[in-house]
DNA sequence: GGCAATCTCCTAATGCTATTAGGTAAGCTG
DNA sequence: CAGCTTACCTAATAGCATTAGGAGATTGCC
């Protein structure tokens, strides 16, 4: 052998072709041997880092969902009041899926698809990152900040429904535009109702 | 031949049993072997029906669509107020996501995220029935039972939003609880920032 | 240094699956 | 009844994920 790469590099160059091919010809219509090839690899060697093709579809998004769960509180930290604190839950999140659109396409378009997806750690981890937003709802409504008869699974539904449907739209169209277009707007007119009736701004 | 079925029930058969298979087993997982035997087929019969496994998948869809999109200005007919149609709106799509889920569930779980998608009958359906909610948030602006500074395309992608991630659960979770739990509810939240400034429910 | 164990990668099966080739028998049409 | 069409079949073919089995390099231990 004349050259061998450096050590631990090899499961990440796998990874990195996997997710590129992945996101650019979706999951059914890339083969392992475009992965492997890619990694410059032969196909059998993929199997001693990955059980197959299913579980690195499933290994990808790992560090993506870990880092945006991780990130959160220190996101969060120091900022006051409810609303700030939503709004700066919004934007963060956003800003993680523009700065690796390739990790939130797969998450986004095949992952969440997949039977198998549940029993993921990154499913796991998208739970609890969305659950982070009941605490908000539930802050906001001690405060008074929030409106004390808001139901917080409620306004959550709405709030996730919307962030992933921008997200979606943005991934399929190509990130043709940009991602936070008109997000003030968006974010100030669904967020209004959760206020008390007096304070809608 | 012993007995032969009914002249043109064979495809009818196809499309009935790989819809059945498809949603309980996913796309991937279902082979075209699956789905003729279900049928009462040879799996080279099927293709005297279809083009392939894909066309099948994109096929399934559109009476489904096509009556959903047909079907709403009947609904709407005779409705009175922005908020009365937009309630009609979302209470009519979710009856039919209840009475035919298998096909909801194609079309949100194996369609959306299908490159060819895009291309298809069913797309430029769905897209109809999206748009027709900008003629109602218009509406209400000019009736001024919603605010005039409402930006119909953003309130549109919060109630599309919302409700697409209503259905998605609802589906992934196997239909394991009521679809219309708390759909008053919701509603309101969600619709409540249309209004103008003094009017809030 | 020598040697066994381990690591990293390979070539060559294996077996499943979508799709196609080519054919047969029943009904329909003139 | 001869030819055509319809609806279906059996038997390839070809692509792909996955596995078997092994070769050469590296590492750890004496």
């Amino acid at each position: 052998m004349v050259s061998r790469p450096p050590k631990g590099s090899t499961k990440k160059r796998i990874i990195e072709s996997a997710k590129k091919l992945f996101a650019e010809q979706g999951y059914q219509k890339t083969t392992v041997m475009d992965i492997s090839r890619q990694a410059g690899l032969s196909e059998a060697a993929l199997y001693d880092y990955f059980q197959g093709k299913e579980d690195l579809l499933l290994t990808i998004p790992d560090l993506w969902v870990a880092e945006l769960i991780g990130g959160l509180e220190e996101q969060l930290f120091g900022i006051n009041g409810a609303f700030n604190k939503l709004r700066k839950y919004l934007w963060w999140y956003l800003k993680r899926v523009e700065a690796s659109p390739l990790d939130a396409k797969i998450v986004y378009l095949f992952l969440k698809t997949n039977a198998n997806f549940m029993k993921t750690d990154v499913y796991a981890n998208v739970r609890a990152f969305y659950g982070y937003l009941i605490d908000i709802f539930e802050e906001g409504k001690r405060s008074g900040e929030m409106k004390s008869e808001l139901n917080p699974y409620i306004a959550r539904d709405i709030f996730v429904g919307t962030m992933d449907h921008i997200v979606t739209r943005w991934l399929l169209k190509d990130r043709s535009y940009p991602l936070f277009e008109n997000l003030e707007e968006l974010f100030d007119l669904m967020t209004d109702a959760f206020r008390p009736l007096s304070a809608h701004s």
